[in-house]
DNA sequence: GCGACAG
DNA sequence: ATCTTGTCGC
């Protein structure tokens, strides 16, 4: 119950058909208990590779605790809509290499406001068996209108008539986040969690920590390689 | 055929 | 995401 095997399609198709089938276990209910420990999760990439770093954090106070890495080849190109696929694997790696099992975890991407309602947020979700968010920087699909200008404005992502996210202020006259139930919570608990986490940048601070780590390592990769 | 398109 | 210098605004 808490790790199904990776998936890695060999081509789009294989992928579409792993996200269709994942589709089944996605449990969009309200988060079950008030997180005390929550991670963020996220990835840069080199010519070959991908740097993946978790990191966990207290809930709200946001302290730092503690981080994993992994460092992998990638197996799979970026093409929209499929980007679980290229940044998953390495991303759940290093959150089930944490010390701590967090009681949610915050990915930079969209949850179920995905052409097939599967986004990376979804997914990782589904495949560790925890509670996830989606918290992306743009929107991939959907239709919504400008919230107000101040911190914490909001409007509705509607996809197909149906309500998928939201359109998030996290700081006053920013662009906004865009944000998204990953699996085994709500569109009010993904607004909730990440409106509770801006701390004065449009980038919540569990993933722009997590952000300058991912970017920190991949210029020591590449310096090492280079150095040799 | 044209435009859109997470990171 | 990555590449890549200076520059506009608070």
């Amino acid at each position: 119950m808490a790790g199904l095997r990776i998936p890695r399609p060999k081509d789009v198709r294989e992928a579409r058909a792993v996200q269709r089938a994942l589709k089944a276990r996605l449990e969009l209910i309200p988060l079950q208990k008030r997180p005390k420990i929550i991670a963020a999760a996220d990835a840069a990439f080199t010519e070959d590779k991908v740097v993946a770093v978790a990191c966990l954090f207290s809930y709200p106070r946001l302290e730092f605790l503690a981080e994993s890495v992994v460092i992998e080849k990638v197996t799979f190109p970026y093409i929209s809509g499929f980007l679980a696929f290229r940044e998953g694997p390495a991303v759940i790696k290093a959150i089930r290499k944490l010390k701590q099992r967090p009681d949610l975890v915050i990915l930079d991407g969209q949850g179920i406001a995905h052409p097939e309602g599967m986004g990376l947020a979804s997914q990782v979700g589904i495949l560790l068996d925890m509670p996830t968010i989606g918290c992306a920087k743009s929107r991939l699909v959907g239709e919504y209108r400008e919230p107000g200008r101040k911190k914490g404005s909001r409007s509705v992502l509607k996809y197909k008539k149906r309500a998928v996210g939201a359109a998030l202020r996290t700081r006053e006259g920013a662009k906004v986040l865009l944000v998204s139930p990953g699996h085994k919570t709500t569109i009010k608990d993904a607004v909730r969690i990440v409106l509770s986490c801006a701390r004065g940048f449009r980038i919540i601070e569990p993933v722009r920590c997590t952000d300058r780590k991912t970017k920190v390592l991949k210029k020591a990769l590449e310096r090492a390689q280079k150095g040799k």
